[in-house]
DNA sequence: ACATAAAACTTTAAGCTTGAAATATCTTAC
DNA sequence: GTAAGATATTTCAAGCTTAAAGTTTTATGT
């Protein structure tokens, strides 16, 4: 998966697959740093970080599932980020009404003021972790990456 | 950081956040869909499959610590991968007289050839899911994405 | 109304992941 | 030769992740 200086493979197929393994490696090591700066700042984890910014867009709040849906992971793994986010005070459960099955999850005052603090930390980072990506190329690179994902929405 | 449609934020250094928020749902959802086919076809997993790539590319095999580094993962947790591979008799450690702190590990011969099955299956997967990628494009991005990498080599 | 199905969520078991601490071995400096 | 440090690896605790099974509540068909 990660495969890096192969003996370069060729054929049909192969400049996909060796676009696939750039991608990955790519992320990955962006990735890494983050999770990284985010334990050793904020002591906070990646997972976290992305709940909190789900949450952010939407003051009324989300249900477990959106949030699932949302960040692409499943149901079971939300709840366990949640249950720790709502013990560190960031998050917090509310029961509904009209439907007792479900609760909506949305941040508290602590959450919202610790988010925005890390939100523009990591956007520092994002802009210096792509820096020599030219903003030209950063949009066309989006442009892509956006048609490939239209090409596979609702897929599952 | 998995956001999606937000209300499109604007300003310098956002086109590569905005970039960056692609790339990695991009990558998540194709990784998610091979962890799917991988545990469906084959019974297997990502990081499995990745610690065979990586050895099957050098027959006389690799260090713990080469294992980690080309794979962006930690040490220990080769160590765990590579533990249920033995077991599974897809992979051997060889100690080595040099230096006893060290073994080689390396593809079984049935290590090898289950590799050899399951990459195939896995390139046909991968111009599947990248299909509508054109050569071209793929090509150009593969570009941008390794002027990106050697902008980090050697940064830890 | 009542059984059945569907939906939202949680729990569980197994595996992946990290950073830090612990072991064992090798190297270097004296 | 031996102490001190460097290397290679494993172990550990905590957390992330999934798929599958379980629980509770709501919706549907008759």
């Amino acid at each position: 998966m990660v495969a890096g200086p192969l003996p370069a493979p060729s054929g049909p197929g192969k400049d996909r697959l060796r676009l696939w393994i750039r991608l990955l490696r790519a992320t990955r090591t962006i990735e890494a740093e983050l999770r990284e700066r985010l334990k050793k700042e904020f002591d906070t984890t990646l997972p976290r970080f992305d709940v909190l910014a789900a949450l952010y867009r939407v003051p009324e709040g989300m249900l477990m599932s959106d949030l699932s849906r949302f960040l692409l992971v499943s149901n079971g793994n939300v709840t366990g980020i949640v249950d720790r986010l709502v013990s560190e005070g960031l998050v917090a459960r509310a029961r509904r009404n009209g439907d007792r099955r479900t609760s909506m999850v949305r941040l508290t005052e602590e959450g919202t003021k610790s988010f925005a603090t890390i939100a523009a930390a990591h956007e520092g980072w994002i802009g210096e972790l792509l820096g020599k990506v030219s903003e030209e190329d950063a949009r066309r690179l989006t442009g892509m990456l956006t048609s490939f994902r239209s090409n596979w929405e609702g897929r599952e």
